[in-house]
DNA sequence: GTCTATATGGTGATAGAC
DNA sequence: GTCTATCACCATATAGAC
């Protein structure tokens, strides 16, 4: 195994801090510190704290999808995978004992402060809404009872609200309710 | 009309400040210069800064349930007091250019560093969680259909999370949805 | 590419005069 | 109760040696 590059050591460090503490509450000096790496090398990979905050959204993105294929491995029909986009945001609360989701968090820090940040966020966010409107669509033409757009909307904000509510809870008893709720609404 | 109080003043610039631009992104300096106070009268009036902090969210708290019972006065049957809700979360996020919920906000900042402040958010939306079961518990008795743990929950977390969605998108799309959905949900 | 040293300005908080 | 002056510390970012 080869050892970890200053680089990705800096952005695994970061990243971690930015979760857990706040964008803001992090400073320069507990990166450079924590990743044991020296102040003039971070500025050498990143221009700046924003740069840095950028790569990590980024990061964070391509890693929630990669999960998510994961979890939904062994899922073969609409619901399963439903089911297991659920299980998935659940999981991810339970590991970080409920820290919250990455995107509300860092938004709900800077507000509109910076656009391509909230930019990402939001096209973040809307890349999940269709990925649960594909779902929906493999159940075919032969349920046509099912208006896709509102159900999609529906699941997605249900789940929304189950990660902020078990954020603030520090529970996942509003996973199970959304689990059954979800459960009525597909065929 | 009497003159605003030093305190009144501090306590009001400070809210503005922490909503719009974060809790840790606002600075004594800027308050004071906003409030046109000395630092002296601040930490006169308040220990620290997290003291300023806590007085900002009982006062949210507050103003939150007078608003709220000043949007329900023309709402007589119980499905209308729901609805009023509705309309007044959107209302809130359109007032604020969506800026979103002051209480999922500073969870999203602060993490768990603050267990007062933690605990004080939770039992804030304990209480609109109650508050949404005292309006179905009005459906009385002939509506024994109604599971109102469920129903209740069920409604919570749509709200919360066309709370959130409406944040990131910028737009009240997401109250129409939900709008909907209650609707439906409602005998 | 990584290092040390430093620049510049802001942070929350306190002391003591009036 | 409000004021000014000041504390000790930390922020992000840059310069230049190796």
């Amino acid at each position: 195994m080869k050892k970890e590059k200053a680089k990705d050591r800096i952005i695994r460090t970061a990243s971690d801090l930015f979760y857990r503490q706040g964008f803001n509450s992090t400073g320069i000096n507990q990166i450079i510190a924590e990743a044991d790496i020296a102040i003039g090398s971070l500025y050498n990979h990143f221009s700046s704290k924003n740069d840095l905050l950028q790569a990590y959204l980024v990061k964070e993105e391509a890693e929630w999808f990669k999960g998510f294929e994961d979890q939904i491995k062994n899922s073969n029909s609409p619901k399963d995978k439903m089911l297991a986009l659920i299980d998935y945001r659940k999981k991810l609360q339970d590991e970080s004992t409920f820290a919250g989701c990455h995107f509300i968090k860092i938004i709900s820090e800077l507000g509109d402060s910076s656009p391509v940040i909230s930019d990402f966020v939001k096209s973040h966010k809307e890349k999940q809404k269709i990925m649960i409107r594909e779902i929906l669509t493999q159940y075919g033409l032969e349920t046509k009872s099912l208006d896709i757009d509102s159900v999609a909307e529906h699941i997605f904000l249900l789940i929304e609200g189950a990660v902020v509510t078990s954020t603030i809870d520090k529970n996942a008893d509003a996973f199970a309710y959304i689990k059954k709720i979800i459960q009525g609404l597909l065929p």
